[in-house]
DNA sequence: CGCGCGATTGAGTAATTTCAAATCTAGTGG
DNA sequence: CCACTAGATTTGAAATTACTCAATCGCGCG
């Protein structure tokens, strides 16, 4: 469907929506198309009031180093969510850009109306307490493989935890969330 | 003073604590010491309960590889939290070690308790959703500074955002934190 | 003094990157 | 249907970075 009802079925999952929740919720959440290639945050943007709910598409969001090179910090499917978290938590200007990397369509919300909902119906803050947990579980993970596989291990952990990803993102997409270049990745994938 | 009080003050740098809040956390919240090398949680052992606050004292959170080789992935000092949170929080066995590497004295809170205070006490779980928001910050800044960073690089912020390690920590700790060998960082350190 | 642990240094080796060229692939227009 | 093109991927060879293994150094402590 790709509609608000997707996100509410989401919601579902973990807390129940008041009617009253769903109302508030429907005001401020917005629908936004995007397409392959469009940019949503810029590093260096003033600031990061916006995160995205994934209805449709795929989007990452990435840093570009001083000599040019771009490495991914997350990638985001259908039910993930998106921003960049470094800016949008810790109130700063935009550290890192999130892209579409296939036509997208998301659910766009902001860092008052999401608060507001918190203060309104804390079931959501407990949900959204959960989820932050759930990700901390993911970014340790994600920083002890880094630091004690090799980069095939690293790849062959990334095939198996997001099977997904190898057919959408691209090879360079895939090689820079890993830390390698691209064309050692292909030389990996070459001898498999 | 390294007792209770140092706790109660630390929380009040975020939320006000009530009277019941601190009766309660006072009955669930015990104090223990601990010695340089003492293991306080095992990597493979069933479940990981317990967080601990620091009062006192440098601990780290490591993992052992296949080839017995250690990689911290945290470390605590004064008013920091540490445990295995990868087994903490997804209520697995303990992926991680947590040992002292100077003597301490914590205060150990299980999650059960903690639950509890979150319920009576939905302050509580402000305060702590704030603090998750925060570490996530700091976890994603360690993977953006690990992907773009040469070694020489991740050293120098190291020593730049956690200044009070260097003296307290060893080498091959650090080292071990940077995704490097200690031979590396002893030559990144001798031509700097 | 001598032991033990941690840090440093050196030399050879392994893994990965860099730069450049070649190949593949999907889409476009003749 | 085929040729062409642009973007993406692969491959090769040289250079770089970091690692391994081994030996040595330095220091605190019994």
């Amino acid at each position: 469907m790709n509609n608000m009802e997707d996100f509410f079925n989401y919601l579902s999952n973990g807390l129940s929506v008041s009617d009253e929740a769903r109302d508030l919720i429907s005001s401020i959440a917005k629908i936004k198309r995007f397409q392959k290639g469009d940019l949503l945050i810029e590093q260096g943007q003033e600031n990061v009031l916006q995160t995205y709910f994934v209805l449709n598409g795929v989007l990452r969001s990435f840093v570009i180093d001083k000599n040019d090179k771009e490495h991914t910090v997350q990638f985001a499917i259908k039910n993930w969510w998106i921003s960049d978290y470094i800016g949008y938590y810790s109130n700063s200007e935009a550290m890192l850009n999130v892209d579409c990397i296939k036509d997208c369509i998301v659910i766009k919300l902001n860092r008052a109306s999401i608060q507001e909902v918190f203060t309104r119906f804390p079931e959501f803050e407990t949900f959204h307490r959960k989820n932050l947990e759930r990700t901390f579980v993911r970014l340790n993970k994600r920083i002890v493989n880094h630091l004690q596989l090799s980069a095939r291990d690293r790849y062959l952990n990334f095939i198996t935890e997001y099977p997904e990803m190898e057919s959408v993102a691209m090879n360079y997409h895939i090689a820079s969330y890993l830390g390698i270049t691209q064309q050692s990745l292909s030389r990996i994938r070459s001898n498999t």
